[in-house]
DNA sequence: GAATATACGGAACACGGTTCCGCTTTGCAA
DNA sequence: TTGCAAAGCGGAACCGTGTTCCGTATATTC
């Protein structure tokens, strides 16, 4: 979308500027797993050995680089939506298993709901680029559940992420339970 | 709980001091409406007429004010637990009924979701005193719907009273429906 | 009316994101 | 190979916010 690691037509970067980028990655990507998605952009650059100033000149803001680090498994997430409509034995029963894995992905990335659900203007694109690439998959799988009479058939897809976004927040506190929150809110939208 | 409105066996405030309390209490339920509850400690300041310092003595942090604020509305919701019991047809829809009465008190307060669940030090205050006052009401919803047959026995009220304060995050984004997402948690909490 | 405890105001500090600009490195061309 | 413009870099500086601190002002007491 933004074209960060576009490779098709830009006038190819500087050796020195690749390379950054890619140690930024790599450091930003660890940063996340030790310290959250909410660590300091300081001790980003500090790890990748270079200034903040590079990180914001490869990514404009905070939320570019998130997107950048976790790319890959947004796309392995929104590619899962049809493979599992097709293996599943109901739509009802691949809507639960995207949704857990969306749940999944969410919950093992410290802060990364909470950073999804800020109105911080520098999180828009992180919140659109979820939202772009997931919303159309669960509308399908929703669409799916509806025609086979599963659910209500009035269901918004962008509610139910939004919602299953919320729901993830706070997933690391011990006395708290992302995944059964999910689970009655899968089992709410059944018909009976 | 912290007693900031003591007015028991406390030796007595001076007077003026007595005055910017309730001051400050007014400009930052005003400001709470207007601008959301992460409203700039300056503004309420400047707003009440006051210094900065003034604010901190009285309230030692921002978490402390909200409740100070709120605190009126979180008894009354309190109290209304045993009130729907005693009230509704069934015990389920007691709980549903004192959910909304719930949801519809987050969402109307901007930012107050948001505040409950930030893992920031200072808000420890504000998300315990919600948890202490509403948990074990919920806590008695659900024994009752569960005695009922209603519901599964094992539900806990910390982790659904999480949740369901996560669903009210980012309630005025008009694209989102915060009641929606609740009322399928509430629906899928019964048994079938 | 003076003495003293209490409270006040707001400058100063901490901290995190973001911007800016002088300096360095790269890549191309002569 | 060397020169030089463009691309990129580092990190100091800036901004907005929460929070602390302390010299000054005011209430209360005697």
């Amino acid at each position: 979308m933004t074209g960060t690691s576009g490779e098709s037509s830009a006038p190819r970067k500087r050796a020195d500027a690749r390379r950054n980028e890619k140690t930024l990655l790599e450091a930003a990507a660890a940063m996340f797993v030790s310290s959250g998605v909410d660590v300091p952009v300081r001790d980003i650059a500090a790890k990748a050995g270079v200034g903040v100033g590079t990180i914001y000149r490869h990514f404009p803001t905070r939320a570019d680089l998130i997107v950048a680090v976790y790319r890959h498994q947004v796309e392995a997430c929104a590619e899962a939506g049809p493979v599992l409509l097709a293996k599943s034995t109901t739509p009802h029963a691949a809507l639960a298993s995207w949704i857990n894995l969306f749940v999944d992905f969410l919950v093992t990335k410290h802060g990364l709901a909470e950073a999804l659900r800020s109105n911080d203007a520098a999180f828009q694109t992180l919140h659109a680029y979820f939202l772009d690439r997931l919303v159309p998959v669960c509308a399908d799988l929703l669409d799916a559940a509806a025609t086979a009479g599963e659910i209500a058939p009035d269901m918004d897809a962008l509610v139910l992420m939004h919602g299953i976004g919320n729901l993830c927040i706070g997933a690391d506190n011990p006395r708290y339970d992302a995944r059964l929150m999910v689970g009655l809110v899968i089992a709410g939208l059944r018909l009976r």
